[in-house]
DNA sequence: AGGGATCATTCGTGAAGCACCAACTATTTA
DNA sequence: TAAATAGTTGGTGCTTCACGAATGATCCCT
């Protein structure tokens, strides 16, 4: 314990993380609209790319989300048959969900969408920067996913 | 296998910018709630921080809120003593809102707080990692606001 | 001076997100 | 068999927030 001896940087990403991903929400919303989806739905989707094959309860708690909202999450998303529930045959009360591949499909087509809402909010950022941006965001998020072990680290033009 | 063999780039920060800041939110919130603060305001603060002296109406476009609840979020702020607002010399219509010591003092207070909730979300990232993060996500909340005649010139600390 | 636009403010309304509770089914486990 | 777990459904209530309407103060233009 006691991870913070001294800090001389009190940089604290908490409030800007807030607001980059509001102002990055409002965009989202009416670039998606067409295609049916909504912000959070994404959020779902993206992380069962990342780490598919999981359960409801462990996508719950992933997204922090109360088991109950998650079922109507998922309920949209099977409706749209962009994720596939199937009983898992080790614990038959489990419901293992999946991307389909239209799911697939349609989440790169989001993101596709989402490259103009993007410049606008992260229109200071160059693209070797954004992409260390989706790298750490990347990290952080899954823990883990990210094999791709090489010390990226480029991120240094700054400062 | 070839790790990405499609679009170099299709990675949109968008889903994750928006996971990891509900999840930054969620503790916030019980860590905030001591300091009689919401993560909102915590927002607002930070911005003012970075380009204090702008009337509401410039700021209701920064934080992309209606003014008319801008109205209610400083009326919060300004009753804790934690932001003032000055009619503008030149403009007598205008309200200048800026952070108050006590503001500016309760701000960095909130953020040391914030200290373990960041470090449970963020806490894949190393220390170098995270300071990385912040000024990628400093960069891009103030560069692409409101290129009015502000220009405020943050230049914080070092670097 | 008059008229229109702008800033801030207040109040109200309605939609949406979400946490929470309760009850129910199917299945596993002790 | 009894208890626990995963999912589902339905309902309730709180909070946030966008939007509209009305007001007072002030600026700017003619």
């Amino acid at each position: 314990m006691s991870a913070q001896p001294l800090d001389s940087s009190e940089h604290r990403s908490g409030a800007l993380l807030d607001h980059l991903a509001r102002r990055m929400r409002l965009r989202s919303e009416s670039v998606l609209a067409p295609l049916g989806l909504r912000p959070r739905h994404l959020v779902a989707l993206t992380v069962l790319r990342a780490g598919g094959g999981t359960g409801q309860q462990a996508l719950a708690t992933i997204l922090e989300m109360d088991s109950t909202n998650i079922v109507g999450l998922l309920n949209d998303l099977e409706a749209k048959q962009l994720i596939e529930r199937r009983r898992s045959p080790e614990d038959r009360r489990r419901h293992v969900v999946e991307l389909t591949d239209n799911g697939a499909k349609r989440l790169s087509e989001a993101e596709c969408a989402l490259a103009t809402a993007e410049d606008e909010v992260l229109g200071a950022l160059d693209p070797a920067e954004r992409e260390t941006l989706y790298k750490l965001l990347s990290r952080a998020s899954t823990g883990t996913a990210v094999n791709c072990t090489e010390a990226i680290c480029v991120a240094d033009d700054a400062c």
